[in-house]
DNA sequence: CCGCATCCTCATGGATACTG
DNA sequence: CAGTATCCATGAGGATGCGG
């Protein structure tokens, strides 16, 4: 662990467990499940391979993760406790927060399209789809996310084999922005393919009241 | 600001403009009001000079702050923008993360009776008080905090004038641990003194179901 | 005093090479 | 595959200086 802040303030402790650098980004991989060292490493593109040791041994050392000697074998996996995996609301408000950060697009920034499991839920939170039973697939970058429809809200997650009412493919930048609600379907319809029930697609998004957003760009 | 992740990622964008040290505690500094270098400095202890300077700078560029060339003198004070006091949310949500990181009491650490303002927002959120019409003031370290009971919830703030139906009376680490749900005012009777109506700070109190929190340590 | 700027030292981060 | 080891660049932190 770097140095500590030194004070008594509920902020300055968290960061002192989880503010270094990679830290917070170690744990958005492990809220998709846990993860082989391989796994993490190619899920976090400029890492070092010496900072993701050390990260990874302050943080089981903080009791953020914990290693799992998994199974048969000597695989070693990392998973996050109980309390580590509570690090999802903040990590959630600060994708939120981020939106205008996002508005200009990738760049030359890598992407994975796991990380649309992290973003997706993020922005959807506490809101509640129009149609109740609807279950469509988002297509991004060669990954696939499945969004369904339920009562309290909506659930984001790998294809689990369930049948799709339509299939959505777009590139990264406009799924985050539909998603986020500074974008419209109108806005990109010829960017975006829609294969299926276009209306199942909408009682997600149109879940998501336009915003305007306080854009510091 | 320092390097870049270059991960087309919210909480890395996030973490690109407030992930540099020291850069969330000017902002917990911000979220009680605008203020001045020498203020900054004073609510920050342990940072250098320098890295204030330069943090607030970087955080001016990133349009999260922005320098107010206040009134009639040359004062310059620095303030959050509607963007970065957008930042509460997820401060909040580490605050009430770090709770297990608190209980052990504040040891050697700095102490600042105003970071209460952020802290017990933080742990009051969402929790209505049992009594609508109560006010009390929280006295800790020489410094008081005042909480006002409303329809919508608990509002927390400096001392307005109004007039207080109690004053519990404490240190920082009780009064934290009150407010978090892990302590109980029967706890800690003997450790805190209550002026004037005790159901009052229960109104406030009790509002805050008890919680069996996953501690690490 | 306030609001920085400069200098210096040492810890940390990053890239690459290497090993069990 | 899962890390170590090494080397170098950068950043943190403390002390001090300095103009207004």
């Amino acid at each position: 662990m770097s140095r500590d802040y030194g004070q008594y303030c509920g902020l300055a402790r968290a960061l002192d467990v989880v503010g270094d650098r990679w830290n917070l980004l170690i744990v958005r991989q492990l809220l998709m499940g846990p993860a082989r060292y391989g796994e993490l490493r190619e899920g976090l593109p400029g890492v070092a391979t010496n900072l993701l040791t050390d990260r990874l041994r302050d943080l089981e050392t903080a009791h953020v993760i914990e290693r799992q000697l998994s199974g048969d074998s000597n695989a070693i996996a990392y998973a996050l406790t109980e309390w580590g995996a509570q690090l999802r609301e903040p990590i959630h408000a600060l994708v939120r927060w981020s939106t205008p950060l996002m508005i200009r697009g990738p760049e030359s920034d890598e992407f994975r399209p796991e990380w649309l499991l992290v973003a997706l839920p993020a922005l959807f939170e506490g809101r509640v789809p129009i149609n109740e039973s609807a279950t469509v697939g988002i297509v991004v970058d060669g990954g696939m996310v499945q969004l369904r429809a339920t009562k309290s809200g909506i659930d984001v997650g790998k294809p689990d084999g369930r049948e799709l009412d339509a299939v959505l493919s777009a590139n990264a930048h406009l799924v985050l922005g539909l998603a986020a609600g500074v974008l419209s379907l109108a806005d990109v319809a010829t960017l975006v393919r829609i294969d299926g029930d276009e209306s199942a697609v909408r009682s997600f998004l149109d879940a998501a009241p336009r915003q305007n957003e306080t854009s510091p760009l």
